[in-house]
DNA sequence: GCTGTATGCAGAT
DNA sequence: TCTGCCTACAGCG
């Protein structure tokens, strides 16, 4: 699920697995080749998470391998020690043990350090991150006109939140998504904000996006979504019973993205 | 086996 | 607002 969380968790792993080892790395697709080259036989560099976006320091380089993983991207590590190649694998790294193939990603790429950091200005405080300052997102948030729903799923207001958080994270403040940012109070605001730091850290221990309080998870109006993804009040529960109040699930589509909310539950400011 | 769909986002229109 | 990227899986027949 590619959220934030889990690219928090990835490169947790990946420093697990990768650290203080020198590795091959290679570009069984091709079209990683030159990236895939700098980096074999140099020590691991440390990974890092900003929002959905991976960070990979290249040792001997300034330049930093940059992977996001979009809406299908998997970068999955495995402790073998040798695996074949299955499918279009864009980055493999190995070192005796460990395999980690990198399928499918949106980005894969050298940054230089100016490219680095036009990446990391664009982007809002990420819950997950200790540096990050609420204010910033709330700064934005009070100043527009857009949805509550638009706002959170853009990184330069928040980096990280996609659209299950966002739509879990409303259900739970029992927040409108069709309220303007501007119409939200600063108390609600920053309750969320705590809120979504510990969902987050859930996400990142357990790898899947648990949001639901365990005494509505068995409530007599329905059972929770589970999925690979994890347990949900709203998302992808279109004409379900809510689980708090029983009223169907409303889905619409907004920005391209689905949207889902209770339509009785929600109209907190 | 095929089809539809998805947790994302950039670039074109 | 629409299209393309490129992968995996659920659901269907």
């Amino acid at each position: 699920m590619p959220e934030g969380h889990t690219l928090h968790r990835l490169a947790r792993t990946l420093n697990r697995t990768f650290g203080s080892h020198v590795v091959e790395s290679s570009s069984p697709q091709g079209r990683f080749t030159a990236g895939a080259a700098l980096v074999d036989g140099t020590r691991f560099g440390r990974a890092q998470a900003w929002g959905k976006h991976l960070l990979v320091g290249v040792e001997g380089s300034q330049d930093m391998v940059h992977v996001h993983l979009g809406l299908y991207g998997k970068f999955a590590v495995t402790k073998v020690d040798d695996l074949p190649v299955v499918g279009q694998v864009r980055w493999r790294l190995t070192r005796p043990g460990a395999v980690a193939d990198l399928r499918g990603p949106t980005a894969c790429e050298l940054l230089a350090p100016p490219a680095v950091d036009i990446l990391l200005d664009r982007l809002g405080p990420d819950p997950l991150r200790k540096d990050a300052d609420p204010d910033r997102a709330w700064r934005r948030i009070h100043a527009s006109r857009a949805p509550i729903a638009t706002l959170l799923m853009d990184q330069a207001v928040i980096a990280g939140i996609g659209n299950v958080y966002r739509a879990e994270l409303l259900f739970r403040h029992g927040v409108d998504p069709a309220l303007p940012g501007r119409g939200l109070d600063e108390a609600t605001w920053a309750a969320m904000w705590d809120d979504i730091v510990e969902l987050m850290k859930i996400g990142v221990s357990k790898g899947r996006i648990l949001t639901v309080r365990p005494e509505d998870s068995r409530g007599p109006a329905g059972r929770a979504r589970r999925g690979r993804g994890g347990e949900s009040y709203v998302y992808r529960r279109t004409d379900l019973p809510c689980l708090v109040c029983g009223t169907p699930v409303a889905g619409s589509v907004l920005g391209g993205r689905n949207l889902f909310w209770c339509p009785t539950c929600q109209h907190r400011r």
